[in-house]
DNA sequence: TTTGAAAGTGTTAAAATGACACAAAGAGCA
DNA sequence: TGCTCTTTGTGTCATTTTAACACTTTCAAA
């Protein structure tokens, strides 16, 4: 079904604007970047995700859709990054072969508008998804290249996270809904790349009401288990009304 | 010389990306953007200075370009805000009607890449101008309705500017070289559309030392005579290096 | 000389920050 | 049963930052 309207539009596409996503994803450890493994290339070369637009689709929309036909991910809000369009952007001899394999017009200049979004990992296991059999989860930290200018993007992106987390909690996003506050802690460490101490984390987390309690604790762990809490929208909606603008970590 | 330029490589303009700009001034009293009134429309119809693309050029150089063409304004810095690029956002007649005007392709489909910057005002007058005296100076907060979906992008560009004055001393763009703290002061609470304690702010500009007083002194007003201080460049970089993110007000 | 208009200045109470160390809880193993 | 290992969870204090608040000074113009 997808298929079939993708084909017929085929002709619409807008051969000059293209659209990318960064998906951030975190193991408990560290952030993650979803990537696809493009096919018919020699050596491991990993992208984000991203195509070309239709002629008649809303920017967002296209980031929408092109994120799920590449990976299977769907309902995810994606915040853009911005418009990245160096003329030589496609210098590598690699991407330049991969353009003519897969593109009409594989000369075309193309502007291309970056998306970024934080998931759950846990929710999304490439390898399961019979769409992504090339997707995969990459350490942020073990990136050094990537096609095009991804790795541009990805670094603005880094940083917009960074910029992000300090006003918005999106942090959330990157966690199961029932979480510790051990979790979050080394959540906010990875992004902001930076120890935070333990207890002013904790003080300064919980004097803004955002998340709730459990009665519930961890069970099967060697040592202490700990408290589970889950984030309180409706308090932070409130906050927001207030004029609320700082997470200030 | 620039036209011949221009007319040269006028077959290579790339028909799906445009660029605009948000120009800010500062009159000492409100916050004001530049504006270009647009030729052939019946009424007075206001847009941001911007225009198509050339395939073989950078973003931040065609939004240069563009502006230099429409202004005469020149070696600004433009930081990006962002593309727009709603398939729909050519929904005014007047707006149909004028590209008819001047575009070769009036109903391409236009993803538009958006950029602010902030100059003095004292340095432009665009009266005086031979380029631009369709350019003009409008205050901020009078602004009901922009050509396109330019609109859009002004309230975009606005609140970034709120988010970046936080980060970043940029409003010494936005003042002459000498000012005086009451000046800074007003400025603030224009980008930030409160009002802030004068005592308060001033010992908070004081402490960041990013600012140096003259021995001179205002003159010539019929009120005490204001102390007159420069931005301290040096200081400033000092302190980005420390790591240095945070000027909240 | 008087008037009007903006400049400039200090204190205090409340809140936020940063630095810092040890007891409690559970699993696994001997 | 008790020992070990590992992570959780908690409080204080000194310092800094914030917000609120009013009166005197200086000049030009009338």
């Amino acid at each position: 079904m997808r298929k079939e309207i993708k084909k017929n539009a085929a002709l619409e596409l807008n051969p000059n604007v293209s659209v990318d996503c960064v998906i951030f994803g975190f193991d408990f450890d560290k952030l993650n970047v979803l990537v696809i493994n493009r096919d018919g290339v020699d050596g491991v070369q990993w992208a984000l995700p991203g195509n070309l637009i239709y002629d008649d689709e809303h920017l967002d929309q296209a980031a929408n859709r092109v994120l799920a036909e590449l990976t299977g991910l769907q309902h995810i809000y994606l915040e853009q990054i911005g418009a990245f369009g160096d003329p030589n952007r496609i210098s590598k001899e690699s991407d330049r072969s991969w353009l003519q394999s897969i593109r009409t017009q594989p000369e075309a200049r193309v502007i291309t508008v970056a998306y970024f979004s934080l998931v759950k990992m846990e929710d999304y296991q490439p390898q399961a998804s019979s769409f992504a059999k090339s997707a995969e989860w990459i350490p942020v930290n073990e990136i050094r290249e990537l096609a095009f200018d991804h790795f541009d993007i990805l670094q603005t992106a880094k940083s917009r996270l960074k910029q992000m987390i300090k006003i918005r909690p999106i942090g959330f996003n990157l966690l199961p809904e029932k979480f510790t506050l051990s979790q979050l802690h080394k959540l906010y460490e990875s992004i902001l790349d930076k120890p935070l101490d333990k207890r002013n984390f904790r003080r300064k987390i919980q004097k803004l009401n955002i998340v709730m309690s459990l009665e519930e604790k961890q069970s099967g762990v060697p040592h202490k288990p700990s408290q589970l809490f889950m984030f309180d929208k409706e308090h932070y909606l409130l906050l927001t009304q207030n004029g609320f603008d700082n997470f200030g970590f």
